[in-house]
DNA sequence: ATGATCATGTAAACTGTTACATGATTGT
DNA sequence: ACAATCATGTAACAGTTTACATGATCAT
């Protein structure tokens, strides 16, 4: 009905996308975003309520009447859906995240190699935690068969690949470290192996 | 002198880990930023000149007199190094990052397999694209023998691994949608090999 | 002279977090 | 009765982006 297109930030499209499976509250969905999203997009109630207005407002959503306690469900109309899916389609993502982990590490010389030996050795450790963490909630979780199941595996998985590879890269962190501690007055060269191009 | 103890938030460490290097302006911090922290923790001028302002008044930098063309130099204190170590030990890193691409991948089945399919495909391309510019970039830059590069070059290593991790989920997400589309009146079951714990 | 680059800032708009505030219903 | 949970919102603050605004210096 009215094409308002929801800008570039994400949330909006978050809603519409939990939506798309099924209506829900608020509350509900607040919920959602902290079992499923909590590690893609956290979003607080207090950002959710406001967000659900404006995307009823704007004709993405309808709220039924208020419920039990005050409790409002809403549906996405098709409009919604055609927003959620021009959105996946046609926004292009933009992946610079910001990595405050990262850029501890850029900054970590300052604290000498033993310090920063240490510091990629809990990193390695933290990131075996979070790995098994990953893989015991894909246990845990009771997945039925539809798509959205599948999918949610899906990134899933990336959580579990990235983990893997961060325990990986800081322990290779630390490897590269010990060798430029005593080579740095021979060779002073930087690692090679690291650059290898990536397989395709 | 004043302990104020800058809070959780990052940029002014950021600052201050450039200029734990070496003194700079807020032009020449500004460009630092793009160039070697675009992908970590960008910032615009805009946000680095009130903060160097902030510092400054915390005591973690000085500005030296204004020079050409009204150039202020910031120069580190011991303050500011001491702020910047607690921050690199005591503070604890918060990995909880925004990754669009990953909500996205969350509602992909709204577009069916086919296009979940092309998406994966694309996003394929795109991660081995990246990995082949931060490749470049290694090659690129002018390494020299000291401890900063090193850890920059280990930064750099990190999104070299990304995206090579990221184009490879994106396949096996191919893979896993195709194996789904048949599989599913079939057994109706999720991939098992994608948790296989991670190796230690 | 003119355009590129150096150089610094402010203001408004937007996104997100934390804290405040309220009240209904359900289970024990 | 009391605690937990359901349920919704607002307000203040912090951080980021975009746009506005200005002017000096350098190279051609």
């Amino acid at each position: 009905m009215c094409g308002d297109r929801v800008n570039t930030m994400s949330l909006p499209h978050a809603l519409l996308g939990l939506l798309a499976e099924q209506p829900a509250s608020g509350y509900e969905l607040a919920k959602l975003f902290d079992l499923s999203l909590a590690n893609v997009w956290p979003a607080k109630h207090s950002q959710i309520y406001p967000a659900l207005a404006k995307l009823s407002t704007s004709g993405f959503v309808v709220a039924s009447e208020e419920g039990p306690r005050g409790r409002k469900e809403y549906t996405i109309t098709d409009d919604g859906r055609a927003e959620l899916e021009r959105w996946l389609v046609e926004e292009p993502s933009e992946h610079a995240v910001r990595h405050d982990d990262l850029l501890r590490a850029f900054f970590l010389w300052t604290l000498g190699a033993d310090g920063a030996v240490a510091h990629f050795e809990r990193e390695a450790a933290d990131a075996n935690d979070v790995g098994q963490q990953f893989t015991q909630l894909y246990r845990d979780v009771d997945w039925d068969d539809s798509d959205a199941a599948l999918y949610a595996a899906i990134v899933l998985e990336q959580g579990r690949r990235w983990s893997a590879m961060r325990a990986e890269w800081s322990l290779w962190a630390v490897e590269q470290i010990n060798a430029h501690r005593t080579a740095k007055t021979l060779t002073g060269r930087l690692p090679d192996s690291a650059f290898d191009p990536p397989a395709e």
